[in-house]
DNA sequence: ATTATCTATAGATCTATAGATAATGC
DNA sequence: ATTATCTATAGATCTATAGATAATGC
């Protein structure tokens, strides 16, 4: 559960307790996230933060140093949790075919739970200053890098074909970005649709895409 | 170009003319896109959003009732252009394959144009009152729907199949997406890819995945 | 003695409007 | 006379910090 902090960007402190650090910054995030969820990054006060973690907005200020590293924590917690998550599930299967399809699953999965969290990073990571941006772009592109090897493992058994044009990268992409789709596209696909529903469709274009023969692409 | 304004919900205003109202709000909404692309919505003062527009803050507020009503304005605008430009290039090609193969190819040149515009969206709709909201999200049902057509119509001619539990409209759904993908992730993407180049990729993929023959789906 | 926490507030903004002024058309 | 536009500001907040207090451990 807690596995080393694989913080590239650490935020300084005052506080000398590294286990106190850790516990009040957890306590930040979880209490920021629902607020940020609620209302959104800007329009939530410190203030409000502060209260919702139950210290004060003194204190809050002693771990860390601004409102948006606040975000940068929530970032953090959230792609930390995604990813536990994900290869908590991994590995089932005996061809990359079929580890493919449960591993999408599972994402879906992680992906439908996380519906709030996920949304969040789509709307607010923006608000991140350059360096804090790039940390939270490279647990995303880790994330998809796990998709990326299913791929390869399908590749090398023969039970997986590339499009022809198509990298295992973009992929790999595509798995990730169908898998929030459900969630930034939700106020239509739940309309029509149950988790399960929509996984299946999804694999079965995805099989379809990764195992059909060559067909003539684009011609332009 | 000045198509008869599909707004479903008409902002009040004190000004009288309508020719005028037109203009200043197209005006508004200009200025606005700008700022809102640079630093996002809430970071952006109505006292910019006015110096940029050449208007006081005082004619501001006599085009709009608030700050969000702006934001409205400038979603309207952006779903307006797209669907402008999208519909200018639809038609072309013989068979149903034909026509969404050009049809992709368009949108996602669009969407490649369009990065930021589309982007904000993605960030900033969320900021929106829910009846304001409802109709940018009709907005983009509409687009979708034009896939969809196209879809149908390649099933009808037999240049197109589903896979198999996938409906059309959840293939359209998932053409746009990738469309978007292409914005949001650009990050990642350029890194790799030209326009082109993706679009072959993503076109060669989308069409096995919907002319492919009916390959056995995910088991779960 | 040192570390953690809290209260109170400085200093800076921001939205939206009231009331005054300029431009337009009969 | 009516419509459009501008200036000035009321009223409300918000982030971040300084300085005071409480808790902890040698």
């Amino acid at each position: 559960m807690t596995r080393p902090a694989r913080f590239l960007k650490p935020i300084p402190t005052q506080v000398k307790d590294p286990d106190l650090v850790e516990k009040r910054r957890r306590q930040i995030a979880e209490a920021a996230m629902d607020l940020f969820v609620q209302k959104g990054f800007h329009p939530t006060t410190t203030r409000e933060i502060a209260r919702q973690a139950g210290i004060s907005i003194g204190l809050l200020y002693e771990y860390v140093r601004s409102k948006e590293d606040v975000l940068y924590l929530v970032c953090q917690a959230i792609h930390a949790e995604m990813e536990e998550s994900l290869e908590a599930a991994l590995g089932r299967g005996r061809s990359g075919r079929e580890v493919l399809v449960n591993a999408v699953a599972s994402f879906f999965e992680v992906c439908d739970r996380m519906q709030d969290a996920i949304l969040l990073i789509y709307q607010e990571s923006s608000s991140l200053e350059r360096a804090s941006l790039r940390v939270v772009l490279e647990n995303d592109a880790r994330i998809t890098a796990i998709f990326e090897g299913i791929l390869g493992q399908g590749l090398k058994d023969g039970t997986l074909k590339l499009p022809k044009p198509a990298s295992a990268s973009l992929m790999a992409h595509d798995i990730i970005v169908l898998g929030h789709m459900w969630t930034f596209r939700r106020w239509f696909l739940k309309k029509n649709l149950t988790l399960k529903e929509y996984t299946r469709a999804q694999t079965a274009f995805l099989l379809n895409g990764l195992a059909g023969k060559q067909t003539k692409g684009a011609k332009k």
